[in-house]
Formats: C-alpha cells, sequence, structure tokens
RNA sequence: GCCCAAGUAGCUCAGUUGGUAGAGCAUGCGACUGAAAAUCGCAGUGUCGGUGGUUCGAUCCCGCCCUUGGGCA
C-alpha cells in the first residue's frame, strides 16, 4: 500500500491530550497536523480554544489553525473542502495528514462523506433565524410541516437549530434536506484512515478541564475576549459562543464575578466532553481493526516513553509501512 | 437570654386543606448530515433537620431540641 495514502486521526473529548499526542506523532512520522476542530479555527481564540502554541507551529507544519476571522462562520462543508486541500498537499509533500481535533460531525462529514445541499444564501438563512427569534422551534416546526413535512416529521418540535436549518434550505433551495438527502453525496475521502480515539475517565477530565481553565485565565485569556468584544460581534456567531467567551465577557461587563464565570465555563465544557464522549463510543473513525481506543488522558510527559505509547506506535507503524 | 423566619434531591426552591413529594440547574445515558465548543431527547436520586405527641395514618398539626439567618436586649 502506497504511505501517501494514508492519514491518522487523533480524536477525543477536550482536555484529553489529542494536540500533545498528534504533536509527537507528527515529529515521529513526519506528519502534518491539520486540525479538526470547529472552534480552533478562530483567529482570535489562540487561548480559550487551546490551540498549539507558536513554538509548537514553528517546530512542526500546522494546518487549519486560525485561518478564519471570528467574523466568518466556518461550517462543516467549508472545514471539509479544506481538509482535503490539506490532504491533498501532505501527499504531494509526502507527508502524513493528522487529524486532530473533537468534532465528530467534521470528523465524519470526512471518512464518511456528506450529503451535498446548494448554499441556501444568507437571506433564508436571516428569514430562518428571525422567524425562530420571533415565533419560537414549536411554531416554526409547524409551519414547515405544512411546507416540508418529509423533514419536519424528522425533527423534534424544540430542536431549534435543524428546525432553523431545515427551513433555510427549503426557503433558499425550493427543495427540502430531507429530499436533498436521497441525492448522491460528497464521497467520503479517498485515504486508509488510522485512528486514535482517547477516552479517559470523565473525573479526571473534569480536573484537568479546571486546571486548564485557570491556565487560560492566567495567559491572558480575559484580554483575548476584551479584544474579541471590540469587534462588536453578534453574539449568535460560532466564535462568540466558544467556551469561556460568554462567561468572561459577563465578567468584563461587570455582570459576573470571575468565580461564577469559573465554575459555568468549567461546567459547560465538562457537558460538551459527555456529548463528545457518546458521539465517539458511537462513531467509527476508521475500518475494522483500524482503530485504536485509549481509556488515559495522554498530555503528560510521562505518557510519551510508556508502554502503552510503545503500542500505539507499534499499532500506527505496522499500518502505514 | 427573648422574639421572628427558614431547614424538602448535589444546588436553588416549589408543594402536600394530613394519605411518604416535584421543577429548574447540576449529573448520567442517548441522538446528531453545511452554526456542532451548537441543538435536542430520555433517566436517577430524597430517613421532607432530630425527637416525642395527636391521629387509622405526620414531611404537613402540637411540644421540645439542633442548625442557619434576622431582630431585641
Amino acid at each position: 500500500m502506497n504511505s501517501s495514502e494514508n492519514a491518522l486521526i487523533v480524536a477525543g473529548p477536550t482536555c484529553s491530550g489529542k494536540s500533545a499526542l498528534a504533536f509527537h506523532l507528527a515529529d515521529l512520522y513526519c506528519g502534518t497536523v491539520i486540525n479538526a476542530d470547529s472552534m480552533q479555527v478562530y483567529r482570535e481564540l489562540r487561548i480559550l480554544t487551546a490551540r498549539p502554541s507558536e513554538e509548537e507551529e514553528a517546530a512542526i507544519p500546522h494546518r487549519l489553525y486560525g485561518v478564519l476571522p471570528a467574523a466568518t462562520p466556518g461550517s462543516v462543508a467549508w472545514w471539509r473542502e479544506q481538509v482535503l486541500a490539506e490532504m491533498a498537499a501532505c501527499r504531494r509533500d509526502g507527508r502524513l495528514p493528522i487529524l486532530c481535533g473533537g468534532t465528530g460531525m467534521y470528523l465524519r462529514a470526512l471518512t464518511d462523506g456528506l450529503v451535498e445541499v446548494p448554499d441556501p444564501g444568507e437571506e433564508a438563512r436571516q428569514q430562518a433565524r428571525t422567524l425562530l427569534a420571533e415565533i419560537g422551534p414549536e411554531a416554526l416546526h409547524e409551519k414547515l410541516m405544512q411546507l416540508d413535512p418529509q423533514t419536519a416529521s424528522q425533527l423534534h418540535e424544540q430542536d431549534s437549530q435543524r428546525i432553523s436549518r431545515a427551513w433555510e434550505v427549503f426557503v433558499g433551495t425550493g427543495r427540502g434536506l430531507a429530499s436533498w438527502r436521497e441525492d448522491k453525496a460528497l464521497p467520503a475521502a479517498p485515504y486508509r484512515f488510522i485512528s486514535l480515539q482517547l477516552d479517559p475517565p470523565r473525573d479526571e477530565l473534569r480536573a484537568a478541564i479546571v486546571q486548564r481553565f485557570d491556565a487560560m485565565v492566567a495567559a491572558g485569556a480575559l484580554d483575548e475576549v476584551a479584544a474579541l468584544r471590540t469587534q462588536n460581534l453578534s453574539p449568535t456567531l460560532p466564535a462568540m459562543r466558544a467556551h469561556g467567551v460568554p462567561e468572561l465577557g459577563q465578567v468584563l461587563a461587570g455582570q459576573s464575578s470571575m468565580e461564577d464565570a469559573r465554575l459555568a465555563a468549567t461546567r459547560a465544557i465538562g457537558r460538551y466532553t459527555r456529548r463528545q464522549a457518546t458521539w465517539f463510543r458511537h462513531h467509527r473513525l476508521s475500518r475494522e481493526g483500524d482503530g485504536e481506543i485509549i481509556f488515559q488522558r495522554t498530555g503528560m510527559k510521562e505518557f510519551f516513553s510508556s508502554k502503552k505509547m510503545q503500542e500505539i506506535e507499534y499499532f500506527i507503524s505496522s499500518r502505514i509501512d
């Protein structure tokens, strides 16, 4: 098998040590680390999204980190396109692409493909969101049931975001989402994916999350949020919803104490790791036999000299050589 | 020391005209097809502060005690 067709995936919940592991593996296998995280793409949020440091980026090629301004929302489809281009570049340069991140939907769009739906346009999108804000999810769901019963019947009446998406697709393309799904999809990426999935104990993760949040604040997270706020962006933009941004924003606005913000933010992050764990437990990232689950955190130094690490290296080497 | 109020789920609190209780948040499980660090679904848990009394039956009424908050001395 031609080694240029391989790709590595390092996935798992936030704070599980993905970035450090990916960095180590990139060093070992002449790899390029490619971001598979929906929030680490935003330029202004280096600290709060725990992006690799400038030193790390200088030492090993990193792609798709901090490439979008916070004002520009990303999307799965956008990300998928970018990643495919970066992976093609790796192939040309003889580097091993190492996808690293915790956004399950993004990774799935890459490994399994994605339904192709034309862009419904900004007007349809705004209409959907305004309607949603005005009449609420239940009423919008009811209206959608009239226009596009096929899609509406698959959605829960409270699932505001999906209802809004279904509405904008129908209004903007003249065709329902469910109907689009019946067409041929954008294909899975033509690579052999070898996946490492981190799944450390929840309580360890929670403790690490609190520790990391404090470190972020010490590293200037408040200033980062303050700078972001000078742009006066809509709070509904993805970057404005990154963990810590709303909470620290309240501190800056004098509406919350640091202590409350810390509690709220670390809780939100903890809840998020739970959803990530659920996702990865039930979604395959690679073919049978090409995936390995690691039930521990891997960020710390000791890990890279451990027996488990040797096992991981053997697992990878026996598949990419 | 006296007076008043409060003690119910991990937290904040609702409630039972006396028939052993329930919301939100948190937690756990699950879903996830172009905002996904989003959005949504499902599910636990309680010696109802302690003790004695009244009652067929007390978390609820009465007495005493404990804790907390406030007031008066």
